[in-house]
RNA sequence: GCGGUCGUGGCGAAGUGGUUAACGCAUCGGAUUGUGAUUCCGACACUCGGGGGUUCAAUUCCCCUCGUCCGCCCCA
């Protein structure tokens, strides 16, 4: 073997692609029912946008990015995440001067992270997520939780854990961060390299941190809940209120942190729980970024969105014995005797399809026996042999293959027959 | 970035420092000059991820490299 897809990516195989296929489906219908309209952002942005919109002190800018320079010049990336790129447009295009606010959009496509690759993480990967920019109503969080929800549940899904908890706002942030400061800093010195970074850059991921899981400063650490100001903590009750009323069903973990700098307000991940799932247990996550359109340009409209990766929800799918996406099988399979048929056959094979009839024929050279055992295998409802007796007589057997019964009946009527006899069947 | 694991035909899987690298499945052909099963017969790896070294000799020993899978970190 020579040339091999490059590390971390892969090939969706003809045998696997009905089950993205039926994923995309009931994706776009949710996408219908909820009113959130595609929108298609290019696969590489300047690299400064990632900086500005994930956040410098993320694992993401800071050693995962497909960084390179272009002939011109200009520092590019692989887009390693969907919201930033919403945003930009958003804010490119003046989406927020439409005269229906909240825009609601969703986007379905690649992204990459340079990482080991591992059960559920591959360097590409394929997310599907929504955006709602420009509103800051309890009643949109809620709603864009259940429409992530509702993805899982529409293929089938039934282990799942809806983890939320409430960053809260810029005001509450500050007051916390301030809090962490005065608590870990004394001791900084016993934690792990990367927490002594994100002690001055981002001290709330210190919570996040699994290395120092154990150090008693952990146990004692100020609470975020504790620190949310009245107007966060109403938000965070409204928000919740609304899931129940939708029924859908949560658990609060105050150390839910999300690894990306932009969000507060709401944050919530969605965990699968089926057995014998790797280490990877997330499927999906997102959160609230009131304050990133502004930091990207545009005016004050605050957002709410999540991201879920199609991979792992397929892995999840396995995992629970979920089978979706069945192929449809070949309905006709037209056999020549030998070449002086082919063209016939050639032609028989071209006037069901034409019909809408599914219609295949040998294309190896195999002798008869050989080409039934092929129409075996491709599950063909029915076979067709054409020979020099029914070019002679003009008529030819249709053969159900279930039952090896056999219908004598003119070319002519061929397409007709097969369709008489696949509306019976329905 | 760190740790472990593995890498033999389309797939699964033996194997040994030495003349022709088991076997199973699949595939193709034939037995059965025009019909899918079974059975039987036959065909199918100048080669054991790649490169280098040790040796009279390496798929088997050593080094490097590439890749796989799993875990850590982190996330989707």
């Amino acid at each position: 073997m020579n040339i091999q897809a490059p590390r971390g990516t892969y090939d969706v195989l003809p045998d696997q692609s009905a089950k993205w296929q039926e994923v995309e489906q009931k994706i776009n219908e949710l996408c219908r029912l909820y009113q959130y309209k595609e929108i298609r952002t290019p696969i590489f942005e300047h690299t400064e946008l990632f900086q500005r919109g994930v956040g410098d002190t993320t694992d993401i800018v800071q050693k995962e990015m497909y960084t390179f320079q272009d002939r011109g010049e200009r520092s590019l990336t692989l887009r390693p995440e969907g919201t930033a790129s919403v945003v930009r447009s958003y804010v490119e295009n003046k989406l927020f001067g439409l005269p229906d606010q909240p825009v609601k959009l969703s986007y379905f496509g690649p992204m990459f992270r340079y990482e080991r690759p591992q059960a559920g993480r591959m360097r590409q990967f394929v997310q599907f997520g929504i955006e709602a920019i420009g509103s800051k109503d309890p009643a949109i969080d809620a709603e864009v939780i259940s429409l992530a929800m509702e993805v899982y549940r529409s293929v089938g899904l039934k282990r799942l854990r809806l983890v939320l908890n409430s960053l809260g706002d810029t005001e509450s942030r500050i007051a916390h961060k301030q809090a962490l400061i005065e608590h870990f800093e004394p001791r900084i010195e016993e934690f792990c390299s990367d927490c002594q970074t994100r002690l001055t850059k981002n001290p709330l991921r210190i919570l996040d941190c699994k290395v120092d899981r154990d150090h008693p400063l952990m146990e004692t650490a100020p609470s975020l809940s504790d620190y949310l100001n009245e107007e966060s903590r109403q938000y965070f009750e409204e928000v919740k209120g609304y899931l129940e009323e939708l029924g859908i069903d949560y658990v609060v973990d105050p150390n839910l942190v999300r690894g990306l700098d932009y969000y507060n307000h709401t944050a919530f991940e969605i965990m699968s729980d089926a057995e014998g799932f790797g280490a990877i247990t997330t499927l999906a996550g997102g959160g609230r970024y009131n304050g990133l359109v502004e930091d990207l340009g545009g005016p004050e409209s605050p957002g709410i969105g999540f991201a879920m990766s199609i991979e792992r929800l397929l892995l999840a799918l396995e995992m629970e014995k979920v089978e979706i996406g069945q192929s449809q099988n070949l309905e006709v399979y037209v056999v020549a005797m030998d070449q002086s048929t082919k063209k016939k056959a050639f032609s028989v094979v071209k006037d069901l399809r034409s019909n809408g009839i599914s219609a295949d024929m040998d294309f190896a050279g195999r002798k008869l026996k050989a080409q039934m055992k092929s129409a075996d295998r491709k599950k063909a409802a029915y076979v067709i042999v054409i020979g020099e007796s029914e070019m002679e007589s003009g008529r030819v057997a249709i053969k159900e293959m279930a039952t090896g019964e056999q219908q004598q009946v003119s070319f002519e009527e061929i397409a007709e027959t097969i369709q008489t006899k696949k509306s019976l069947e329905e």
